[in-house]
DNA sequence: CTGAAAGCGCTTACAG
DNA sequence: CTGAAAGCGCTTACAG
């Protein structure tokens, strides 16, 4: 191990940075030179000592109310911001968390942020985000950083390349939730949607419109909420006591791009879907327009089924009967889990929400039903 | 001023909770247990200061080469991760910029903050992620949240309230890159799309089209974005010797669900456009909903062109025209312009990329035109 | 009620 | 090459 190799990803950029290219920066930064108040220095100006500063700063009855009006009017004046960065190394909370995507272009995943960041804000927290690329390297690389800022928690969210890293959340210090884990079974805490029984749900709306032939476009293999949801399809057609046909699944990969591929074998056959059930949104984007290109249409020819519930589903032509995922709600209660185990609080390991099902005109009954 | 209210808003939260909710937490918090490796306790293993251990992690010429390596195999083997909070105390850089959006919900800004994201990556910082959901409040919370994580610099996007809290940044101790902003000319470094020559170019498709009264749908009157699309569009109207129909102008607030209302007006009327140019993709896709309620064909009766070209417009049918915003190009330069900044280097103070239209089947020439 | 002291985990002159 | 010392900006027992 040479002297170069020793923190391999994580740490050479930061460590570099620190002796090199930041120290150079520190000397011509213009901003560096901009001194912002401490404690020290309203101390000082207030003639007390820093102590008797931090304490009127948290409004500790320790203080003289008088000297703790001038002090607080002080910091005001000063424009005082408390470094967080010096409370957290000796409070050892750092009043922060990460979380670690996939990619943030994913409306999915963002919708999931946006309610991780207002569970945060409500609480005073503050995140880090950070983009993995589903690139297991750099998801390392994430997590080590976070280790480093000394989060007090993790959320991660649809991680797909949870086994080469899964060692590492394990050792670490801090509490992590999954959302939305494709991983099952490896960690404690998890928020999910209940894909099984939304899936059920679907399908079965695709059976009492009377269809009999209905396909099934899904993610990548191995995926836990690609299974799951095919499960769900399979249950549906099981209880309604309709025949399972291997040669009406597909897979799309999850995106809009993909899907010509899985409507291709699955059109080009002799037993043709009257119905698709896609794995989410994007892929029924996908496959909608792939059918509109070999002259079918939605819903006269085919019903189309996605799930998600993305922003533009309900503007499509047709408007896109999906399964609704409260992204949100889902981001909220990760946040609230994560306070829970910070808290010490004993809590249910995995949390299930439930989908909704919005039927909109992209589902009919199959042609020549009546 | 009481003792309660002295710092309003960023602060109120987190000094409560280090005082008193966070106090009680840190007893009984179960991870607050598991003690993370320091320097000290690197040195006391390997029998040497922690001087000489942090000088041995920093690949410092000034160590013993067989001494760094038993350090740096200790470190490995504890599984020691440095504190970047202490070190930024002592360096005076936190290797962290502050982001803020009005929220990450949104597809444009999703594609940003990607951006912003795989360059922070590159380049070893972490970014700290907050949404202001355009309210005024929380967006001077999350700035003064930022100040006191003591980021060393700070990127904002689409900034719609900036009025309120713009001279707080001015006060900053760090530098300040607004993308997309929607309030000129009060700041030094910004990042935008050149909307004017993009919307020029749309509109004057349009016009090559053949058509002779084009509409305009914007976003709320007064936000640049806005004023310089109008402009864009005016421009070409007048470079062509049309003349400008101010009744061919409506708005629609940049979402799709506030678009039935312009199309509604700018459709009722006797003077009706046979195209539209609109704000945004969002506007656009609820304007083509719209019009398909009201029996109109796109681009058979109407053509429609939009601006951003988010994921779905290729999709949507017909597939939309518009002009494409390069989010992630613009993230990465708002984050370029920044580390620049932070070198001290000097940079220009407003750069532009410009977009590309999407030709695609939305438009067409207007009815009976031939 | 107040201040001096110790300490959180680091970095970095300074003195050997 | 190495260690002791000072210090970054805070908090918090401890002693008055």
């Amino acid at each position: 191990l040479g002297p170069r190799g020793l923190f391999p990803m994580a740490n050479e950029k930061p460590i570099e940075s620190a002796g090199t290219a930041a120290g150079g920066r520190a000397a011509k930064r213009p901003f560096a030179g901009t001194h912002q108040a401490s404690i020290k220095d309203i101390a000082r100006l207030a003639n007390v000592s820093h102590s008797t500063v931090s304490r009127a700063l948290h409004n500790s009855p320790l203080v003289n109310p008088e000297t703790a009006q001038r002090i607080q009017k002080l910091a005001l004046e000063t424009g005082y911001r408390p470094s967080l960065a010096a409370r957290s190394l000796v409070t050892r909370q750092s009043q922060t968390v990460g979380v670690v995507v996939t990619t943030i272009a994913d409306p999915f995943v963002s919708g999931v942020v946006q309610g991780i960041e207002d569970e945060a804000d409500r609480t005073g927290y503050s995140v880090f985000l950070a983009n993995s690329n589903a690139d297991p390297e750099r998801e390392v690389r994430v997590v080590h950083a976070f280790e480093e800022r000394r989060v007090d928690g993790i959320i991660v969210t649809s991680s797909r390349v949870g086994a080469l890293y899964i060692p590492h959340l394990s050792r670490m210090h801090v509490p992590i939730v999954l959302l939305n884990n494709q991983h099952p079974g490896e960690f404690v805490h998890s928020v999910m949607i209940d894909n099984v029984e939304a899936s059920e749900e679907a399908t079965r709306h695709l059976i009492c419109l009377g269809h009999k032939h209905i396909g099934y476009i899904g993610d990548r293999y191995g995926h836990q909420s690609d299974t799951e949801r095919f499960t769900g399809y399979r249950r549906a057609l099981e209880k309604a006591g309709m025949i399972f046909e291997p040669e009406l699944v597909a897979h799309g990969y999850g995106r809009a791009e993909e899907a010509n591929e899985a409507v291709d074998r699955l059109f080009d056959q002799t037993l043709k879907p009257t119905a698709v059930f896609c794995y989410n949104d994007m892929t029924a984007l996908g496959v909608m327009r792939r059918l509109r290109e070999r002259g079918l249409r939605v819903p006269a020819d085919v019903s189309v089924v996605g799930f998600d519930d993305l922003h533009f589903s309900e503007y499509l032509d047709p408007p896109l009967t999906t399964v609704r995922q409260p992204m949100p709600l889902m981001g909220r209660m990760a946040m609230e889990t994560l306070l829970s185990l910070l808290d010490g609080e004993e809590i249910e390991q995995s949390r299930k929400v439930t989908g909704e099902l919005m039927v909109r005109a992209s589902t009919a009954p199959p042609k020549g039903s009546r």
